[in-house]
RNA sequence: GGGCUCGUGGUGUAGCACGGUUAACACGCCUGCCUGUCACGCAGGAGAUCGCCGGUUCAAAUCCGGUCGGGCCCGCCA
């Protein structure tokens, strides 16, 4: 008898069937009952009549409970007209048994197995395997390989050969804190799991290998997030050899990203030219690296309007050579909402948050009075504001203005609603800053690591100004999320040795460091760039979620902690003493 | 490390600001009835020391302190 799927019984009409799968719903009326069988491609209604069947199957019929694990056998059958179902997709058949055999039982599940969400989070990733049964997580793991096969054919078809990179490898001197594995062959050494396997794919490009990629999974041992999962996560690595400028990068990400949204996840793309725009530009526009442009609410630079105005702390933010910049956005708050937004910038590090409300063509608020009725016109007209408005303005050290206004965008894109779930707005963000101020340690830094090349070469780190020279270095956002950062890497030992020498390390540091790499480099490195697309938050922004967890078949929770597999664990005192520990 | 927030039968919640009978509702579970349901229906039933510890009080799910656990955010992280 032929094994058959639930939804293949439509096509299967007046034939012997063989289902196997699990009970989704029992429906018992006494003389007559339903069974809704579910596996893996969805629901077919069983129908148990005890006309039909011996009375030992018509009692375990009874017997039945949901999850338990059937198999049946019956025929196809074609519904009366007024007894279909137009809600299923087999709505119209169902499966008259014969027989039925219980291969397992199942005790009542502490998750609900139907319809969406309804368990707490904490219960559904410790019975993660019942969770998984459910219709979403099914189409999660689904999808998640479709993608798997559409990028592996893009990237096969564009002569990216796909290639393994240890999984035990070297603690890394730079980013993130790194997960490390004792040696046993060697006590006192350790590897780590890779932060991602940035020195070997660099290293693939020195070993001749034109272009390279792989589904790699990172670690990275940092505390998680509702878009960062713990611990371990995959990126799309990819990396091209002989290609110096990023764009190249850039446009070979661009159909692939475009395809994914539109033909993969059925999403409109917000501009079909993914458009780039500077650091520089979109932390003045947006306030934010990772801007989500769904929406508007642009930060308007107002510091050049308002030199001489009459509000101190806006004079004096300017004349201290700070900014003064504003938002417009189109809702009137009551005084609470005011508050708990003026507490928001407070976090975010704002002295507070003035306010106007616009009204009849009039800007008024409590701090109004400072200010002519020619500024506050041109305040009007220059945020582009109109009735019903409130204009928040931040006032400080340009950056933390930005900072600060960019926060309150984000976060009353969200409130507001201005975020299109079925839009996907992408974006490359561009030159980002070799070096940063590090606030904490009061010194230069590295913006991204020290792996990109200088924009203009090697003269520009002779720049006075460190903080004013431009990376190769870009990232794709996409809805707000950072998706991938990439850059052209630096191939020239001289330009790394004088990258740290501006930090303040001698050769000998970084040769330690990077000796590897360096030694390679030597030997003929062809100029390579490359990037990594974070598979796991790119799924998610593609199949609308904001909790990364419910994109993943085994995630942590937010504490590191496998609920279900109850790792980390403890152990054997045998195995800590084979390891010298 | 810090801030905010949640913790009540198997599951999800209400009750808690203002302490006071038997802790309520929905789903699920159990028993019985039911031959056309598909959120089946009907009748009945079991199931909770309200995360834990301590305090205040005649009396604590409710107030106070502590602690543990979950979630979101900052720090951190590309």
């Amino acid at each position: 008898m032929k094994r058959t799927l639930a939804t293949d019984v439509t096509g299967a009409k007046d034939e012997q069937v063989k289902l196997q799968g699990w009970v989704h719903s029992r429906r018992d009326h006494g003389g007559l009952i339903f069974i809704d069988l579910r596996d893996h491609t969805g629901l077919t209604q069983l129908t148990i009549r005890p006309e039909e069947v011996d009375k030992q199957v018509f009692a375990a019929a009874e017997s039945i409970r949901d999850e338990f694990v059937i198999e049946a056998t019956g025929t196809v059958q074609e519904r009366d007209e007024e007894l279909k179902n137009p809600h299923i997709a087999t709505g119209d058949v169902e499966v008259v048994v014969q027989s039925l055999r219980v291969l397992n039982k199942a005790e009542t599940p502490p998750i609900h197995i139907h319809g969406e969400d309804q368990s707490s989070e904490e219960n559904r990733l410790k019975y993660r395997y019942l969770d998984l049964r459910r219709e979403k997580m099914q189409l999660m793991l689904k999808k998640r390989a479709e993608m798997y096969k559409i990028i592996r054919e893009y990237m096969e078809k564009n002569d990216f050969t796909e290639i393994a990179t240890p999984v035990l490898a070297n603690s890394s001197p730079e980013g993130a804190r790194d997960f490390l594995i004792p040696s046993r062959l060697h006590q006192g050494k350790f590897y780590a799991l890779p932060q991602a396997p940035q020195q070997f794919k660099q290293l693939l490009m020195v070993g001749g290998v034109h272009r390279y990629y792989q589904f790699a999974a990172c670690f990275r041992d940092e505390d998680p997030r509702a878009d960062r999962l713990y611990g371990e996560f995959y990126q799309l690595d990819m990396e091209m050899s002989f290609v110096e400028d990023g764009e190249e990068v850039r446009e070979i990400i661009d159909p692939l990203i475009s395809g994914l949204v539109k033909d993969f996840a059925g999403k409109t793309l917000q501009n079909d030219n993914i458009p780039r725009i500077t650091y520089a530009e979109a932390m003045e526009k947006y306030g934010s690296d990772k801007p989500d442009t769904r929406f508007g609410m642009e930060l308007v630079d107002l510091t050049e309007k308002l030199t001489d105005c009459g509000f101190g702390v806006f004079k004096k933010a300017i004349d201290d050579g700070g900014a003064v910049k504003a938002i417009a956005v189109p809702k009137q708050f009551s005084r609470s909402e005011i508050d708990k937004l003026t507490d928001l910038a407070k976090q975010e590090g704002a002295g507070g948050l003035p306010y106007m409300i616009v009204e009849n063509g009039v800007a008024t608020s409590s701090i109004a009075k400072f200010f002519s009725d020619d500024e506050l016109a041109t305040i009007l007209e220059t945020v582009g504001a109109k009735d019903g408005d409130t204009i928040f303005f931040g006032s400080d050290k340009r950056d933390k203005v930005n900072k600060v206004l960019g926060g309150m965008r984000s976060h009353l894109g969200n409130e507001l609603g201005l975020k299109d779930p079925d839009v996907v707005a992408a974006l490359w963000v561009i030159d980002f800053p070799f070096y940063e101020w590090d606030e904490k340690a009061n010194k230069l830094d590295f913006g991204h690591n020290p792996f990109s090349m200088p924009k203009d070469g090697v003269e520009a780190l002779e720049k006075e100004d460190k903080l004013s020279i431009v990376a190769d270095q870009f990232d794709l956002v996409m809805n707000g999320y950072e998706a991938s950062s990439g850059a052209v890497r630096n191939h020239n030992p001289e330009i790394m040795y004088r990258a740290f020498a501006a930090l303040g390390y001698d050769a000998e540091y970084v040769e330690s460091k990077f000796g590897a790499m360096l030694n390679a480099f030597k030997y003929g490195a062809p100029p390579h760039a490359g990037c990594a697309p974070g598979m796991d938050r790119i799924f998610m922004v593609l199949m609308g979620e904001d909790n990364i967890r419910e994109i993943i078949a085994f995630p942590k929770n937010g504490s590191g902690v496998d609920v279900m597999m109850n790792s980390p664990s403890e152990i054997d005192p045998e195995q800590l003493k084979e390891l010298g520990l």
